[in-house]
RNA sequence: GGUCGCAUAGCUCAGCUGGUUAGAGCGCCUGCCUCACAUGCAGGAGGCCCGUGGUUCAAGUCCACGUGCGACCA
């Protein structure tokens, strides 16, 4: 007969010391690998984790708390599913953000054209520095300043995630802008210019002027914006005929190139075919019929400009009207010639008097000129009537979007709706409803996807163009770097063939300055990770992904784009599952409430649910962390002989607790990990701590050895089952008590490692003689509580007597446990009273005569 | 304007495929220091389940419309 190793509660300290807690077991998990990913094992043994890369030179907050704890919880219950994970961590230093930073702190400006410095170390500007003009640096340069800034928000995310008690595989991080990511999407760039997906083009395309650089319909949000209709005059060629036009952008009249109204509007209907003069700048343009005209909108008629908006767009296309750009990239008016090719006027001088004051100023300043010259005119007809209106802006820009005239690089995806409609169906989406997100943008798409931005801080196009006998770029045939060069900077290497010195001259190159959209990199996180065309092998272990856990705003970017990516290059989806989670530093939450308090609170919210940042739920985990502590204490301190469960209020413990881990099971498995752990609670406390554990108590400490062996044995199955199935969101304190006995018991060194608890682990314990006895003890003490607590005495106080009446199958049912209950309950006698009346189940307990508080 | 989601105790939310007196946590009230835990234990109060129709023997649970809130997209 071997006794269970009892530990002594008297070593352990008197409440559960977090921070030093957390501070061991982190450097013990990373001591035996736990969280290691093992290449050795097969796919199918494998789940692989699409980890979304923070965007690090944002702030830290809750919302990343929350989000990546919901992973982390999924990874460990895989884990403890026995599954080899694959749990990489990547950082977005990609972006606008880290430019302005890297600018300022440095006092630098990128040029593309600058040539490289090798070793080129800086130090922060100083207050007398930045007084001089900003230092220019090449593109390489510049790209290493980032990083070395971005490597210290990088250790500060890191250090959080570690404290939180993601289960990463730090060996698998990597960097969107390291060489290696660089050198991935170059090739990205490549199979898809190969496989004929991307082109380029010069034409309007939207525009942000603050940031100059084109941005992509996904980046596009549209802002309610206070406007005013102008109502302007135009006269119509050869009649004295005038129409009163309605705007919102009078200061575009100067690039009006046509007029339009809708083909079944009978007030302008003659005017089709005709031309128009525009006011002050005597511009002839055409009057054409248009579906997409509005005749209820201002007054039916409108004017046309390159570019306003998005219908003129396709009007300038569909027409084949004239483009006359007379907003510069930083957003002021350029200067035009009227009276030259393409500036056509019937008074070129009255027209150049008009235009040439708007030069240089923005569109607010133009506006304003351009209002005063057509009151002063007499073409302006009454005051301008305020509308409130939708006004398209890039998502991090102050102005609106211009369209404006520039060459950038597509790739190809309103021909492929349908196909990509199709992946997102294969993939299951949690919640279900947000494959109708996926869905909506998608069949909305309206442009291809521009991937090229005039920027500095990504990854350069691996592209230059031949120039020809006058230097002229011949953008019909790119050069595209081979893919063993790369990743290649096309502003610092030349093309294979050329010699550096033909930069730039006639006959020679030139490079493509512009990088790549920074969702082109992001959307290929999981060809990241796998190592795609770098190592085919990992790549077929590790892709598709079996999640990708992500937040709901990006899924028209971030899984939009992976899911065009994943078809593209090889016709497949990215991964089996998307989750969809949601989106103050968060570092002082965690030394509050401890890591396992703050996952307490990130865990109980359920996927897709936007829930409150609240710390009173954080309270309750503290609370439960506690609770756990001083139970484990309690069980394992239990002493006795080993002996196996068969006393009957054990076995219907036992019952219970696997039907618990079933259902705990079962929740894990639709990735409900919030039913999950309520579930586990709510056992946890009242059915094992508050019930089982003081019904067995008395019987643990004082029982015959087989009984006491029994109650012993069965405490520890219950604490043991528990603690793994709180492990996924409470890794510390169950790592904690596990290394209390169980470790060296199981031979599971971490909890985290230990098989996932089911019905193995009562298949040795009979089921109990009467099914329904647990419940009956359960009931039965609690009328006892009952009584005592009406009586206003101590749930501890002593009763010498009382009536425990209940349907006579009820206290079939009840005998078998009813020594439990009356030692629990401090009864030392009793009369059983069979009362057919009252429902199965219930129990009463009547004329309770306590022991005297003296004598207690 | 379109699409989607949500409307249940003071607060935050569970209520799966419709079936007897609607649940949890927090908060509140009343007792209780019972030898794991007062970061605890026992007990209790508190709800026209947004509204109106409909389906059904039966609806918080399904359908329609309406109202309010939120998100995404125009």
């Amino acid at each position: 007969m071997t006794a269970f190793r009892a530990i002594d509660p008297t070593q352990l300290p008197k409440h559960f010391e977090a921070p030093a807690a957390e501070a061991r077991w982190e450097r013990e998990w990373e001591r035996l690998g736990i969280h290691a990913y093992d290449p050795s094992r097969s796919r199918d043994e494998t789940f692989v984790v699409d980890t979304p890369p923070p965007t690090v030179s944002g702030s830290l907050h809750v919302g990343h708390i929350f989000s990546y704890t919901h992973t982390d919880v999924i990874a460990r219950y895989q884990r403890m599913r026995g599954r080899n994970i694959f749990y990489p961590m990547g950082w977005d230093d990609n972006g606008l953000p880290t430019e302005r930073r890297v600018q300022n702190f440095f006092h630098v400006r990128c040029d593309p054209r600058a040539p490289y410095e090798p070793g080129l170390v800086l130090d922060p500007a100083t207050a007398a520095r930045l007084k001089e003009p900003p230092r220019i640096v090449s593109r390489p340069n510049f790209i290493e300043l980032c990083q070395r800034v971005t490597h210290e928000d990088e250790e500060a995310f890191k250090t959080l995630w570690r404290r939180l008690g993601l289960s990463v595989d730090w060996r698998q991080e990597y960097a969107t802008i390291d060489a290696r990511s660089r050198r991935l999407a170059q090739l990205s760039f490549h199979d898809l210019f190969r496989k004929g997906h991307v082109y380029s083009l010069e034409a309007p395309t939207m525009w942000d002027v603050d940031f100059q650089t084109a941005v992509a319909q996904a980046e596009v949000e549209d802002r309610p914006v206070r406007g005013a209709f102008h109502h302007v005059a135009f006269d119509v060629e050869g009649t004295s005929e005038r129409f009163l036009i309605a705007t919102t952008r009078p200061e575009l009249l100067p690039a009006c190139v046509g007029v339009t109204a809708h083909p079944d509007d009978a007030r302008y209907r003659h005017l089709f075919g005709r031309r128009a003069f525009t006011p002050l700048f005597r511009v002839p343009v055409p009057i054409f019929p248009s579906e997409l005209a509005d005749p209820a909108k201002g007054t039916g008629i409108l004017m046309v400009c390159t570019c306003g908006d998005v219908t003129d767009v396709v009007w300038w296309r569909e027409q084949r009207l004239a483009l006359r750009q007379v907003l510069g990239r930083n957003g002021r008016f350029v200067a035009v010639s009227f009276g030259s090719p393409g500036w056509e006027s019937a008074d070129p001088a009255a027209a150049s008097r008009a235009y040439d004051p708007l030069r240089g100023k923005t569109v607010s300043t133009a506006r304003e000129a351009v209002v005063a010259g057509l009151r002063e005119a007499g073409a302006l007809e009454g005051d301008p009537k305020p509308i409130e209106h939708a006004v398209r802006f890039y998502e991090k820009g102050d102005r609106p979007l211009e369209y404006i005239s520039t060459r950038q690089w597509f790739v190809r995806l309103l021909d492929k709706k349908e196909a990509l409609l199709a992946r997102g169906e294969a993939i299951a989406w949690h919640p279900d409803f947000m494959r109708l997100r996926y869905r909506n943008w998608t069949e909305n798409l309206q442009v291809d996807w521009c991937i090229s931005r005039q920027r500095y801080f990504g990854v350069p196009f691996p592209v230059w163009y031949p120039l020809d006998e006058e230097g002229t770029p011949d953008h019909d045939r790119p050069i595209v770097a081979p893919p063993e060069a790369m990743p290649v900077d096309p502003m610092t290497d030349p093309p294979p063939g050329y010699e550096p010195a033909q930069r730039d001259r006639p006959g020679g190159f030139s490079g493509e300055p512009d990088i790549f959209d920074t969702w082109f990199t992001s959307s290929l996180s999981p060809q990241v990770s796998s190592g795609w065309l770098l190592d085919p092998e990992r790549h077929r272990r590790l892709f598709p992904a079996d999640i990708r856990p992500q937040s709901h705003e990006i899924i028209r970017t971030w899984a939009f784009y992976t899911i065009a990516k994943a078809h593209l290059h090889e016709d497949t989806i990215p991964w089996k599952h998307v989750v969809i989670g949601n989106v103050v530093t968060p570092m002082h939450l965690l030394e509050e409430y401890a890591a396992d308090g703050v996952r307490y609170w990130a865990a109980g919210a359920r996927l897709g649910t936007d829930t409150v940042f609240d710390e009173k739920v954080m309270r309750v985990g503290k609370r439960l962390v506690t609770k756990l502590f001083n139970a484990g204490k309690f069980v394992l301190a239990q002493s006795g002989d080993a002996h196996p469960i068969d006393a009957e209020l054990d076995r219907g413990f036992a019952a219970r607790l696997a039907t618990l881990a079933a259902t705990v099971t079962a929740a894990h498995e639709e990735f409900d990990f919030a039913r999950a752990l309520m579930e586990t609670v709510s056992f946890f406390w009242h059915d094992f701590t508050d019930t089982f554990l003081e019904l067995v108590k008395v019987r643990a400490r004082d029982g015959a050895p087989a009984a006491r062996g029994s109650a012993v044995a069965a405490l520890r199955l219950g604490l043991g089952v528990l603690l793994r199935l709180f492990a996924p969101v409470l890794p510390y304190i169950t790592e904690e008590i596990w290394s209390w006995a169980f470790a060296e018991e199981t031979g599971y060194a971490s909890i985290h490692r230990a098989p996932w608890p089911g019905a193995e682990d009562v298949a040795a314990i009979p089921a109990p003689a009467a099914a329904g006895s647990f419940e009956a003890a359960v009931a039965c003490l609690a009328a006892i509580n009952r009584t005592k607590s009406e009586a206003g005495v101590s749930v501890g106080r002593g009763v010498r007597r009382l009536v425990i009446a209940a349907h006579p199958t009820t206290l079939d049912r009840l005998r078998l446990v009813l020594a439990d209950v009356a030692a629990a309950a401090r009864v030392e006698g009793y009369d059983l009273e069979p009362t057919a009346t009252l429902a199965d189940g219930v129990v009463e307990v009547r004329a309770p005569e306590f022991v005297a508080a003296m004598e207690a």
